[in-house]
DNA sequence: TATAATTCATGAACAACGTTCACAAATTTG
DNA sequence: CAAATTTGTGAACGTTGTTCATGAATTATA
């Protein structure tokens, strides 16, 4: 018998919610933006009364929280897949990175903001810092360089500023004079840069 | 008799308004957060009912524009005289343009999260997009570039976008493993990688 | 299995929010 | 000075996040 099975019909239920709910918050706020994200709307959504939203997640930020998760482990399994499928030199990788990095914002500019922007004037939670620090770790390990090297660190978050700038004026609308489909050829430019700029070929 | 004496009372009174209640905006949010402002508490701290802040403003987000119109007539003081004091090389200008930019925004993070990340999951308003082009066309200048080329653009465009991440990820605490000031003395390595992998010098 | 103890689901209730509106006061216009 | 227009006011509306007493359901105990 699986693990599932031994959970008692409480566990159940409430693990039932809290992943029910994550769905339908997700595709909320990815089509209709945060605002239209409210305990009483989802609560009907889902079938369920706001009483029992609030014993599965505490509070509204909860569920935000567990939109910006997931898509935390998705941008975590792309990045991975597109390591293990490009070629095995640091340069293809390090491209491979930024353009899968790129591509998971462009597709979803809202998800990309929620886990970027969103808030970030707030002191964000530990799991938020535990991600982008791994972020980092993944992008070093990638290039072939130190992870407990304090200028290797700094000069791969470099980089990885570089791309996460570029992604981020990419996704404006404002930016009218960005052009995503060459912003994205530029990434490679960028590996260059790095790179060779700070001798670690 | 200045222009101020030709305005009716009526005319003033809308601009003092208009006026004291960016000034108090502005604090509530770069002190205590966006979260902190309301019509209501605005309204008492200015003595004056909501309705008569309705009536200046149309509604509070006209007051958060407010606010951001301001940062970013501050920002653009900034950059240009950061342009005027440096030397009178593209390279000084463009070190110089970057770190009044990076300065700006680890000086006032909330001010700076609020021009740039704040709400950028909606399509934003003519005025912040203006602005934004306005950038660009003074970093080339700067640069010595061409305005009209949709390549030196792009390629500006590039540069903005790495100083611009930089401040992204310096700017969110999540990040420890970042250090601002040595992010600021990257700056350098950016607009010369700028200019030199672009064939610009 | 029957009873006790826990936990959960429910929707009404609370405070605060953005916004509107009828009415009174003030200002500008004729 | 009177008429017309605009502004100031605070109560009121609908909605928000969140809490809480109450009853139902599940789990634990005997």
């Amino acid at each position: 018998m699986t693990k599932e099975k031994t959970l008692s019909k409480r566990e159940r239920n409430l693990a039932d919610i809290r992943e029910r709910a994550c769905i339908v918050a997700e595709r909320i706020v990815l089509t209709k933006g945060i605002d239209a994200l409210s305990a009483r709307g989802l609560a009907k959504d889902l079938n369920i009364s706001v009483g029992s939203l609030y014993n599965a997640f505490g509070d509204l930020d909860a569920v935000v929280r567990a939109v910006i998760s997931k898509s935390a482990a998705m941008l975590s399994d792309r990045l991975h897949s597109a390591i293990q499928t490009a070629p095995q030199d640091k340069r293809s990788r390090l491209i491979a990175l930024g353009e899968a990095y790129f591509d998971f914002a462009t597709a979803e500019p809202r998800r990309w903001w929620l886990m970027f922007e969103y808030r970030s004037d707030l002191p964000q939670d530990p799991k938020a810092q535990d991600f982008q620090i791994g972020l980092l770790e993944m992008l070093i390990i990638a290039g072939e360089a130190d992870p407990k090297s304090e200028q290797h660190r700094q000069l791969f978050l470099l980089l990885w500023a570089s791309v996460h700038g570029l992604v981020s004026l990419a996704c404006k609308p404002a930016i009218v004079a960005i052009n995503p489909k060459v912003a994205r050829t530029y990434i490679s430019d960028l590996v260059d840069s790095g790179i060779n700029a700070f001798s670690l070929s």
